[in-house]
DNA sequence: GGTAGACCTGGACGC
DNA sequence: GCGTCCAGGTCTACC
């Protein structure tokens, strides 16, 4: 297997740790110093050494496209850098970049997402891969692919729910099957807009706003969105309340989840206040709030 | 249009 | 060992 590398030029930070751990995608691991994933049904390994990339078993297209190393992270962290807390946060992660995941797979696993932790998510996509994907093999490493819409369209809802995914076995299923019968194409949603991307999602049973805003931000090109989850509101309530009025922070700091004027309402803030790179200043408060807000 | 409550499940935590 | 709480929300019934 060829070895390949890439040199990232100065003004192209990059932080693959950062990128792989700050919760975007749930299906790469660590191993050594490599870090092992598999995309569109092949598994590859990459690793970073200060401003050299390496990788093995795939091209460095795909690692330029996959990992966004394209998008201009100067100009954007500027951009979004609008307050002494995200400027703190652009400081702290700076090379944190927004992955390009592969929009079917990205659905799914914020389907699965919903009311989960992160390791319990890990492992429901671990399980489906498992039971429905195809074995492959890497260094010796046994990975599976991510199962086709057609392959999960033809699951019974046991198999499914044997997976962990417990009362999301259902949405999975109605998904899959809407995208396997194209009712649904989830790939040339790329080229709409993010209205028109949220529109369409939001048919799709088991997605709402959340969701629909975390797979239009990591799969579908929409960096404009700015997905709204327990962490955002956090962070939210404690850097910039001041944005709103004292009875809405009031209401939504008492109540767990948000009825959906809320969530609009805070997501149009986000968007509003951080602009067209809203969907990038969203990991960085994400990441920094679940890493980094409780450290002196 | 808004709200309350249910929802699978597994891990963390306190006792 | 057991009970309780919580987790990257969404759906449904009801008002």
């Amino acid at each position: 297997m060829k070895r390949m590398e890439l040199v990232l030029k100065p003004f192209q930070p990059f932080d693959l740790d950062l990128t792989l751990c700050c919760g975007q995608a749930f299906r790469w691991e660590k191993i050594g110093d490599w870090w092992y994933g598999i995309v569109k049904g092949k598994p590859l390994k990459v690793r970073q050494k200060g401003n050299l990339l390496e990788f093995e078993n795939t091209s460095q297209k795909f690692i330029e496209n996959y990992f966004r190393l394209g998008d201009d992270l100067q100009t954007i962290l500027t951009q979004i850098a609008k307050d002494k807390h995200m400027e703190k946060a652009v400081k702290t992660l700076k090379g944190l970049r927004v992955l390009r995941q592969d929009p079917w797979e990205c659905l799914i696993a914020y389907i699965c997402a919903t009311y989960k932790n992160i390791p319990a998510i890990k492992q429901m996509l671990f399980n489906i891969a498992k039971n429905f994907g195809e074995k492959t093999v890497l260094d010796g490493y046994t990975f599976y692919t991510f199962p086709t819409a057609e392959k999960l369209a033809k699951a019974n809802l046991k198999e499914l729910a044997e997976c962990g995914l417990g009362y999301r076995a259902k949405y999975v299923s109605e998904t899959a099957k809407k995208v396997a019968n194209g009712e649904v194409e989830i790939e040339s949603l790329k080229e709409k807009s993010y209205e028109k991307v949220r529109e369409t999602l939001l048919t799709l049973r088991g997605v709402g706003l959340k969701v629909a805003d975390c797979v239009s931000l990591f799969a579908l090109e929409k960096l404009e969105a700015f997905p709204v989850d327990v962490w955002i509101k956090r962070a939210i309530l404690k850097h910039y309340a001041n944005h709103f009025e004292k009875e809405f922070i009031g209401k939504i700091s008492l109540k767990k989840s948000l009825t959906k004027a809320d969530y609009e309402r805070l997501s149009l803030f986000g968007r509003n206040y951080f602009g067209v790179y809203a969907g990038y200043a969203q990991e960085y408060l994400f990441h920094f709030e679940r890493t980094m807000a409780n450290q002196p």
